[in-house]
DNA sequence: CACCCTTTGAAGCTC
DNA sequence: GAGCTTCAAAGGGTG
């Protein structure tokens, strides 16, 4: 289990196991997909799947016989090798402390008192809110203002620079600035759905640079609405750059987590509000101390349970039932003790879902889909997730470390906010285990494929028995093991 | 409309 | 402890 220490260097340890590289031999496919910059979506997809299976064949070579001899100088290495360097340049360093300036607690400059004299959310903590759970309405003036704040985003780095899915390992960061510099970007694509550690790495490299803004941020300026942006004190992340002063004036810094297309990031049911969360979003004293030993004390938020605010964490979803509340009509007005009534013993049905935290890869993907949506024009999740896989493979090690860290944070805040709860939780959680069924009957009805008794030694024969398939193997000892 | 697909990683389960 | 299974996200596709 890839665990990192969090301070980087070679003490990533397992970083070994984490990169398999299992797809070196992209390299050609790379350039077969550059000279044929103008196949359509159709040809994508189809190499995608084509490159999978070609990768897959090529797994089955040892190591050293996939890994290519040093490499010459091709774009990709180019790419890498300047990318890793900037990011040197920029972080001197991995995981300098704070490594992650931006993780969510850090943004509230003081949660003290969230609330101001007349029972309102304090600009900050609203905020500070939005950012952490961003469908969630703080906004004081509804509506108006989040489509306002929706208007003002801050760009995403999912903007498009053609139609062609381009895959460079590390080109993110490249890709990025592009798209800052570029003019051709016909569409601003925010992620869909982000999760309330994404807007730390979204962009990228940048953001584990804390104080140091990337060149391409520095105009202040947002390319899409032209307001400038407020400059960022020195000693807080630049992408938050948050004044109590300020906020609510300002376009939201992170405005564009905003869930797109009224859908939330962890769908918020309405029982994710009836529900007081028994542990959710206490800081308690452990997650106190480990907020304060990894940031400055002014970033560290006291001990406080926003909980008391009914403000559901992101990982709470109710799973069987829609959003009821939605459907307040009129009519249902004149039946509404009833629907009262039974919505009650729904509640008390229902089970509060805690989903599991992300991995490093799921976080990877949360940031990188909407990029390579993008920049792909594809839209099935089977096809980008492959492209994210393989990417994920091309990132450097330090670049997945990030992700592996960012993990780990997020495993240690679900273990903070949810004590008791286990993964297996979740096992049977999901649709009295359907999917377990579904899977355990196809891989019967695989492993029955398989262990077809005519298969292999139909086709290889007992005397070429090394080429038979593994069940078939297995099945032929078992069976001499256990003869009838 | 529920489920599949597809990816990696974490964690639980089984033997 | 190895190997297997499930579930996290995502959204188009499918039956």
């Amino acid at each position: 289990m890839p665990q990192l220490n969090g301070g980087g260097g070679d003490d990533l340890g397992a970083n070994d196991e984490m990169i398999s590289f299992k797809d070196e031999g992209e390299q050609e496919e790379k350039i077969s997909e550059n000279s044929s910059a103008e196949r359509d979506l159709a040809d994508v997809k189809s190499s995608l799947v084509n490159e999978s299976e070609t990768n897959q064949n090529s797994s089955s070579d040892s190591e050293a016989e996939r890994r290519p001899p040093p490499r010459s100088e091709t774009f990709r290495d180019k790419t890498r090798e300047s990318l890793e360097e900037a990011a040197k340049r920029q972080d001197g360093g991995l995981f300098k402390s704070p490594p992650y300036p931006g993780y969510p607690f850090i943004m509230i400059p003081d949660l003290t008192s969230p609330y101001l004299p007349n029972g309102s959310l304090s600009p900050t903590a609203r905020t500070y809110l939005q950012m952490k759970w961003p469908l969630l309405d703080v906004q004081p003036g509804g509506l108006q203002s989040r489509q306002a704040l929706k208007d003002a985003r801050s760009p995403s780095p999912a903007h498009i620079v053609g139609p062609f899915c381009w895959e460079f390992p590390g080109q993110s960061d490249l890709s990025l600035h592009q798209f800052h510099l570029s003019n051709k970007v016909p569409v601003v694509q925010h992620p869909h759905h982000v999760h309330p550690l994404t807007p730390l790495i979204t962009y990228s490299n940048e953001h584990f640079t804390p104080g140091n803004p990337p060149p391409h941020l520095q105009t202040d300026v947002d390319p899409k609405t032209g307001i400038p942006r407020p400059p960022h004190p020195p000693d807080i992340s630049p992408y938050y750059p948050l004044s109590p002063g300020t906020v609510g004036q300002i376009p939201h810094p992170l405005g564009w987590l905003v869930p797109q297309q009224g859908q939330p990031v962890y769908p918020i049911t309405t029982g994710g509000f009836r529900h007081p969360y028994p542990t959710a979003l206490t800081v308690n004293a452990s997650m106190s101390s480990l907020l304060s030993s990894r940031f400055p004390p002014h970033m560290v938020p006291p001990h406080h349970s926003l909980h008391t605010t009914g403000i559901p964490h992101p990982a709470i979803v109710t799973p069987n039932v829609k959003q009821e509340s939605t459907h307040s009509d009129i009519s249902s007005l004149n039946s509404s003790k009833q629907t009262d009534a039974k919505k009650e013993e729904e509640k008390k049905k229902q089970q509060v879902h805690i989903k599991k935290p992300l991995n490093a890869f799921m976080l990877y993907m949360k940031e990188m889909r909407a990029k390579v949506v993008a920049e792909c024009t594809l839209k099935e999740s089977a096809a980008i997730n492959q492209i994210l896989g393989r990417r994920w493979h091309a990132l450097s090690r330090e670049e997945q470390a990030k992700y592996y860290e960012l993990a780990r944070k997020e495993r240690q805040l679900h273990m903070q906010l949810y004590p008791g709860w286990s993964a297996r939780d979740n096992y049977a959680a999901n649709q009295q285990g359907k999917r377990k069924k579904r899977k355990r009957e196809k891989q019967q009805a695989e492993s029955n494929d398989l262990s077809a008794p005519k298969k292999c030694r139909a086709r290889f024969g007992l005397d070429q028995q090394n080429n038979w398939c593994g069940p078939c193997r297995c099945k032929k000892k078992v069976h001499s093991l256990h003869p009838r």
